[in-house]
Order: C-alpha cells, then structure tokens, then sequence
DNA sequence: CGTTTTTGACCGGCGC
DNA sequence: GCGCCGGTCAAAAACG
C-alpha cells in the first residue's frame, strides 16, 4: 500500500482566526514548503486582490469541480493537508508564492515553527467511535476565543509511542468535535488489550458525555484513519467513496453556503471557500 | 496496585 | 524584552 506524508496547512488560519478575521479565510493563498513537501499555506486578503481570479498555476492545480457533496456526512476530515508520496521525490517546483495583500487587510498569522505533522477531523458526538489505541489524557487548557477547552491525549499503548491527539469542541458548532492528531503513525502495532482497566472506565460513555456541556472531557477513544492504515473500512464512517477513491466531506457547509471550490485528486486536495469565512479542504485517497 | 484523570505550573514560540 | 498563548509536565486524586 502506499504511504503518505501529510503535511500541515492549516497553520494559524484556525477556526477561531476565522471567527476574528474572516477575511482571514478567503484566498488567495500563501504557500509555505519545506525541502519535498507544502508544508504550509495561508490565505490574504480575497476581496481586495484581483489576482485570485487570474492564478494560473492555481487554476491548473486545483480545476473546479463538484463533488458527491453530503452535507449531512457525519464524519469529516477538514482544515488542510496535502499528502506526498513518501518515496518519491517532490516534483513540484519548490515555489515562494505569495500575493499582494492590501495595507488595510490584516496580516495571515503566522504559523509556529517545526509543527508536527497533523490531521483533523471534525466528528459529531454521536460518531464518535471505538478507538483501537489506548490513549492517555496528559492536559487540558483553555483555548483562546473557545468556549471549550482543549484536551491533549498521547497514546498509552507503548513507551516512546510519539503519537498524539488533542480533542476540543467546535465553538462554532457545540455538537461537532474536532480532533487533531500529530505524530499519526503508531510506532507499534493495534494494542490487543488494555494493559489494564484501572481508571479508564471514567466518561466511558461518549455520547452521553459528549452531549454534556463539558463534553470536552472526553474524546478519547476516535479512530485516526490515517493512523489505523484504514482506507475501505472508512465508508463506513460516513465518507464517500467515488470513483474507486474515498472522499471525505465537510458538515460544517451546505452546497449552498458553498461559493467556491477547487480540488487537486491526485495530490488530495480540496479547497472549499465559503461566505461563512470558513476554509476547509477534502482529502482523497488514492 | 497499576493505570488514568485532573489541574496548576512550567516552558518555548511568537507577536508587539 | 515582555506578555500572551498553546503544549507539556508532574503530583495528587480517582478508579477498578
């Protein structure tokens, strides 16, 4: 099977930068790259520069296209990634793309140095399911612009496993979590059993709990996909397979809040604009 | 008793 | 340099 790299994009565009600077979530984009891969990019100010409309090399990569659009998919891999074959060499240009901005639009933030690699998901409560790993709850802070806070959750299956995940609450949707995972690759394989039982019995219901205003407590327990290895099995999670690939949607749009879109198969990527101010993108698989 | 959760402290990156 | 913010640490409590 073949591997991938996922390469962070969502950068400091958050969703709560969204909400403060929606203009933040219009194109055109910024990219960042490191030696092989896009490791980075960010939209400027949309409204004001006409160069959004007349990017050729963007126009080439990502084609308009349209989608099986489900908006009432309950599973979701948002915000932006780009996989890399892992054995093969980039073979893009290593480009510095960057467009004028106007002096009234505020600045991208910027995005902090040496991030891990990440995955997000956005999941609803009641799809939140079993997870084949054990993961261990090490913090939870208070998350700026959030009324959710943030729980932080390494994996407890083996010693020097660097897998990570963090659990937080949409604010902008309460029954939506959306789930971060860094490190997704498991240095070991699916633990058969727990170790032991002592003390994970705590917020073992998930769906009652994520149904509580402190539902953040929870989150434990998601399937990481892309760490599991899992590809067919994902149908079943409500994603959409097409054309042989699988195609996972955005709940967080209806096609008709959606303005535009532009999508890359083969290097999985999509990129939805909305009025809401809301960016996200579709990964596919090959 | 072994493991997980809780929670305040600590640390480093980043913006000003 | 300072303060904010996000991520991690670690001790105590909780749990079976």
């Amino acid at each position: 099977m073949e591997k991938w790299d996922l390469q962070a994009v969502v950068g400091g565009s958050s969703i709560n930068d969204a909400m403060e600077n929606p203009q933040l979530s219009f194109g055109p984009w910024s990219f960042q790259q490191d030696e092989h891969h896009l490791t980075s990019f960010f939209p400027e100010n949309f409204e004001t520069n006409p160069n959004v409309l007349d990017l050729d090399e963007l126009g080439e990569l990502y084609k308009p296209f349209y989608p099986v659009f489900n908006p009432y998919s309950t599973q979701t891999i948002l915000t932006t990634f780009q996989p890399v074959p892992r054995d093969q060499p980039a073979e893009k240009p290593k480009k510095q793309q960057s467009f004028p901005v106007n002096k009234d639009s505020p600045k991208p933030k910027r995005f902090r140095k040496n991030q891990p690699n990440r995955v997000v998901q956005h999941v609803t409560a009641d799809d939140l399911p079993s997870d084949v790993w054990a993961w261990r709850k090490y913090g939870q802070k208070p998350i700026k612009g959030s009324p959710f806070p943030r729980s932080y959750y390494r994996c407890s299956s083996s010693k020097g496993c660097l897998a990570r995940k963090q659990v937080e609450r949409s604010c902008w949707n309460p029954g939506v979590f959306i789930i971060t995972y860094t490190c997704a690759e498991h240095c070991h394989g699916h633990p058969t059993r727990r170790s032991s039982l002592a003390g994970r019995t705590r917020n073992k219901s998930l769906t009652a709990a994520a149904k509580s205003v402190a539902g953040y407590k929870n989150g434990a327990n998601v399937v990481s996909p892309m760490a599991m290895g899992i590809r067919d099995e994902s149908v079943e999670q409500g994603r959409v397979k097409m054309d042989g690939r699988i195609l996972t949607t955005d709940i967080m749009f209806s096609d008709d809040e959606l303005v535009q879109r532009y999508e890359n198969f083969d290097e999985g990527v999509c990129i939805f604009r909305a009025d809401s101010g809301f960016v996200s993108s579709t990964m596919v698989w090959p």
